[in-house]
This record gives C-alpha cells, structure tokens and sequence, in this order.
DNA sequence: TAGGATTGTGTCAGAAAGTGTCATAAAGTG
DNA sequence: CACTTTATGACACTTTCTGACACAATCCTA
C-alpha cells in the first residue's frame, strides 16, 4: 500500500486503544510508529511524522514575535499529540477521545497521507 | 485485447473472491494486478493502480486544511481500496460486497481503463 | 508516603476474514 | 469429436481482529 486509503470501521478496547487495520500497519511499520494527533473540528487526524514534520516545515516563515503569527502557531502546536502505535494498537489519551466524542466504533478514514478518526454518527453527518 | 469490453457474469466463491475472466486477466497481469476498488452510488468500479493514481493527481490542488476541499478529498479516499489479483481472483472486502449488494453472482462490465462490478439485478433497474 | 483510582501496556485465545491449491465442470477451439 | 482453456466450488491453512485479562506506571488524596 502507497497511502492511506478506504474507510475501516475499527474497535477501540476498554482502554481506549484503536486496532490498527493490518493495511495501515504495514505502512506506518515501513515509515515508523511515531505519530502525532491532532484535534481537529470534531475528529481526529494522525500524521505519520514525517508528514507532520513536513506540514510544520510550512509554518517556519511565521514569525514568533509577531502576535496574529503566533496565535496560528499555538492553534496548531496547541491541538497536536504525539503517540505511537504499540503491538499494533494506538492509544488514544482520554482528552482526544472525548474531543472527538469516540466511543468503542471508530470510523476510520484513509487520507492518502494521514488518517482521520471519526465517531461514526458525526462522519455521517459531515457526509450528507 | 487492450481495454476492458463487454460484460460477463461471474461467481463470487464462498469467500468473497471474484474469478477474473481470462480476458481481463491477461490485462491485469500485464499492466500490473495492483487495483483500487472504489464503491460508487450501488455498484463497485474496479481501476488499475495507474488509472487510480491519474484520477488522484486531479485532486492535487486541494488544501488539505481547507474544509470543503477536506470534505472533497474525503470522499474520494472515503470510497476507495486497495486490492489485488491474487491467484487470478480478486477478493472483494465485506464492506464492498455489502455497499454493492453482491451476492454469488456478479456482472462485470468492461469501461476500457476501468471496469465495474455489479448485482444483476442493480444493472437491470439502472438500464431501464 | 501509603493506598486507591485512573491510565497505559503486553499478551493471548477464539472468531472472522483472507489465501493457495486442486479437482471437477463447463465452455471454447480446430 | 477430442483437446485445451477457463470457471467454479471446496478444502485446508494463514492472517487479522476483537475482547479479555494481568500487570505497570502515574496521579491524587488522606
């Protein structure tokens, strides 16, 4: 696989751990474990880190000392976690699961480089 | 032969997997049995990874973290998966045959770069 | 700082989904 | 009609998914 692709209805276990699909497995094993979180509008989006590097990469002409520069940079750093997938599984912590208001179903969305975590009564919403 | 033409009925077995007529198969194997299904409005439309891969370079001038070009993205990844011919079959997911109603039997329609797949009764109502 | 609650981790067994292979049936060809 | 190719169904097997359990780390409060 060359991208996150295709939508997966996933479970999470009692401690708020989401099973990797095995197709997703293979390319964050490949590309490494490490991943940030982030909180977006009422879902979840992980960022391999690499691609999360890439997108900060983006940001670096904004300039720290400069007020409205750097409310944009704290929205951005502010929602962000890291977290790693572990035995296949990722844990996500209890702050991101509420944001998103996930439950034991999880959507979940391929987005060619990153994926998006979803409860499955909001994605259906956004959909229509 | 140098598109995909005409319409066959096939099997799928007790697993899910579709039996590649032997004049796609001879097409497949050539250009490479890296495909993406993509479920559409009732049926399924089966593209080789590089007519995949043309369709999705379309898409490149969206942004990511724009919302509306966001909800566009996502339902193009949404809808798609990877998959492959394997021993001449293909398997087709669960969540696929569900979101196309495929049952044993199966109607396949060559579309040259593409083809799709269908119930046969689906067809019959959309052809009328 | 001891005890308890909450959060996080590793592992495993059973169920479900996916894979390889082959025998036979059906269809196509000269 | 004899022969080749193609399609189908069946079987054994592997991988993946899920839920559960036991345990470790952390945090909070008495």
């Amino acid at each position: 696989m060359n991208g996150f692709l295709g939508t997966y209805s996933v479970s999470i276990d009692d401690k708020g751990r989401l099973n990797v699909p095995a197709k997703f497995k293979g390319l964050l094993e490949r590309d490494s474990p490490q991943l940030v979180m982030c909180v977006m509008d009422g879902f979840l989006i992980v960022f391999p880190q690499r691609e999360w590097a890439a997108n900060e990469e983006k940001l670096h002409h904004l300039n720290a000392f400069d007020k409205s520069d750097r409310n944009r940079l704290r929205e951005f750093y502010a929602r962000a976690t890291e977290c790693e997938m572990k035995s296949g599984k990722i844990l996500i912590p209890v702050a991101q699961r509420e944001a998103a208001g996930l439950k034991k179903e999880v959507t979940l969305v391929g987005m060619s480089k990153t994926f998006e975590l979803w409860a499955p009564d909001r994605l259906e919403k956004t959909s229509k």
